[in-house]
DNA sequence: AATCAAATCAGTAACAGTTACTATTTTTAT
DNA sequence: ATAAAAATAGTAACTGTTACTGATTTGATT
């Protein structure tokens, strides 16, 4: 069972008031000013919590700390090679891809963690300087 | 400049005779019958040098070890949530998600990773009974 | 074949990100 | 109000990976 927690819902309110999907340790340093003495373990555990009952998502992208996402809309991620920010992406038309998946796959899909990469308009433009 | 070398060769020797996508640790300890002594960071090391000269795949799936490929034909990953095996999917019409990605995005969609995960056949049938 | 600089190695220590442990505090059903 | 369950802060420990060091291997040049 469940029981309310306040630091869990400070890290709730914090993620879904951000869109720069921000690290376990940026959410800490966040909710720092309203619990001074909140512990990076609680953190790390409600992040762990709210991703398994589905309130936010958790962004793994291979290197560098994970990532979280307090928006639930259907969308998809961008993570910047050069200076390694995530920003969202909204991809049409992808609805169909686990059911291609499962052709000729005995087993049964459920879902599919996709991330594209690239340069981010800004280092790209930089890039042209 | 890239010199030869007999472990870095065995690794990929070994990753290319395997299909399972075994982890560093795995690879490590296949290779020691043929090298008693090997480092684990020689095993690292060069994981991480193929994989950037584009010899093998690396799979990271964000729980867990990352994974190594030395099969390069395009294909897809199927990660099952039950028992963590990690296997290979052909997933056939999906060359043009890059372009749909790109689509109203300012930056420069380079590629994407994607791996699909679920339960895997024998998992699936484990369940039945 | 001998020489030698650069690359690689084995072994080990250090590191980052995350999880586990413990004693205390908070929540919430009764 | 009570009390059991859940959550907490603080800290230690863990996992996967990378960095450092002095010795060895490679390969181009003689």
């Amino acid at each position: 069972m469940i029981k309310y927690s306040r630091q869990r819902e400070a890290i709730k309110t914090f993620l879904v008031g951000r869109y720069d999907h921000p690290t376990a340790e940026t959410v800490y340093l966040g909710i720092k000013d309203e619990f001074p003495n909140i512990s990076l373990g609680t953190v790390y555990r409600n992040l762990a919590l709210l991703a398994e009952i589905g309130e936010i998502q958790k962004i793994s992208t291979g290197n560098g700390p994970d990532r979280f996402d307090g928006h639930l809309h259907p969308h998809y991620h961008f993570m910047c090679s050069c200076c390694g920010n995530v920003s969202d992406l909204k991809v049409e038309g992808l609805e169909h891809i686990n059911v291609l998946a499962g052709q000729g796959f005995d087993g049964e899909i459920e879902g599919h963690f996709t991330y594209f990469f690239g340069k981010c308009p800004t280092c790209k433009n930089y890039e042209i300087q």
